[in-house]
DNA sequence: TGTGTCTCTCTTGTATCTATGATGGTGGGA
DNA sequence: TCCCACCATCATAGATACAAGAGAGACACA
């Protein structure tokens, strides 16, 4: 009854996920930077796979904004727009906004149990921030700022929230790493988060996310203008 | 160098094109509603058409999510889920106002230039809303907001913002139609924003548009439980 | 040397074919 | 009568075959 895109690896993944997930991969990590060239083809000989499934898996990423497909010529990598990085933090402080001003409206016990749950993914987040571990930690800071707009119900919401999140790894891939130093000050930062939300402020909620994107900003545009 | 995606209808579009509109048609008319199941084969077979573009065509409108795709057993039209119209509507708020927020860090110059953009859209609204022409008003409608998003320049938000329309229009094909007196009455309320991005005044945009989307939305509310 | 054209190759777009999983109905047994 | 196993059917997933468009580069000519 449940699809095999759902991430969970039970069965061995269908060959069009696997396409996606290397494809994937290839872009958020970097490894393929804008503007690039790829061809079904080459995709598929590296998987193993024909071109049908790989060509499944081009579609998913143009609609996720991650390859632009031109008709009998190939597909580039969407590069980095340059205004891209601001984009996407107003949107995220956006919707982040909008799920908390909606989680507010739960009743103390609902909101309890929310709150609980972000604690939970906020100690996730001490084990790689103490070791420095970056990629994990992007991950374990992407899995909360989803966990907040996710609790808040907003289906569409949750699911736009996390397409950002590709984005966003793209660009941390090459922003993070050079401030491992303030993995640790993310952290405090997001509890600061999840006490605002814990005391129903939403003004000081507002004004810690602004602040906290505005220094993950601010460190993006300091790591590309050295 | 252009692609044949792009709604310009110079070539005969693509097989997976056609198969995309045919479909897409049949959802957002809501002639296919919500649980529906529909077959590869059989679409493929009223477009004329092999299932290959088909599948093609299931894929982006799974990514559109208007449609569910099962593996080996068929594609379901994803049912409006009981909150959506108020999930819809609190994101369409959100990236407005953003937009807006935005719109309003432009010199003198170029806000007056966005602001006579958005007066064209607005007399493009007047006939149909006379006509009580819904449908061309729903467009029309649709492109006015859209606009607001688009002049912000978040290309991101803009693109997020017009795959809302799909659902809103599905919504809308069942909603408005009822209440054809109000058509006139929401130009006018579009003609208020409008004033209020044109005096820089962010609350008052705010406000307005709060209370014009309330107002769409009880009217939805009120449409669906008569 | 510069330019226009022509072709050759690469890549996609579409069709078709095969394999396999899911489902629902049927019939036998408890 | 009810339940379970089996099988026919159907729909997709993936592979392969084929056609056609777009570009790069060779080549002829001015």
């Amino acid at each position: 009854m449940e699809d095999t895109r759902d991430g969970s690896e039970r069965a061995p993944l269908a060959a069009a996920d696997r396409a996606y997930e290397f494809t994937r991969e290839l872009i958020v990590s970097g490894r393929l930077s804008g503007g690039e060239l790829i061809s079904e083809g080459e995709i598929a000989e590296r998987v193993g796979v024909s071109r049908t499934p790989v060509r499944e898996a081009f579609l998913r990423l143009q609609a996720e904004e991650l390859l632009r497909l031109f008709p009998k010529r190939g597909a580039v990598v969407v590069p980095l727009a340059p205004g891209e990085g601001e984009d996407v933090l107003e949107i995220r402080e956006a919707i982040e906004c909008l799920a908390v001003r909606r989680l507010l409206r739960l009743d103390d016990d609902d909101l309890a149990r929310v709150v609980e749950r972000l604690r939970e993914t906020l100690r996730a987040q001490s084990g790689p921030a103490r070791r420095l571990d970056t990629p994990a930690f992007a991950r374990a800071d992407q899995a909360f700022h989803l966990a907040i707009v996710a609790a808040s119900g907003n289906a569409l919401a949750e699911r736009f929230y996390g397409s950002l999140g590709d984005r966003q790894l793209r660009m941390a891939a090459q922003a993070l790493h050079p401030r491992p130093e303030r993995l640790e000050v993310l952290v405090h930062e997001h509890g600061a988060l999840v006490d605002a939300i814990a005391q129903r402020d939403v003004a000081r909620f507002e004004e810690a996310l602004r602040a906290h994107l505005d220094a993950t900003h601010r460190a993006l545009a300091a790591a590309r203008r050295p």
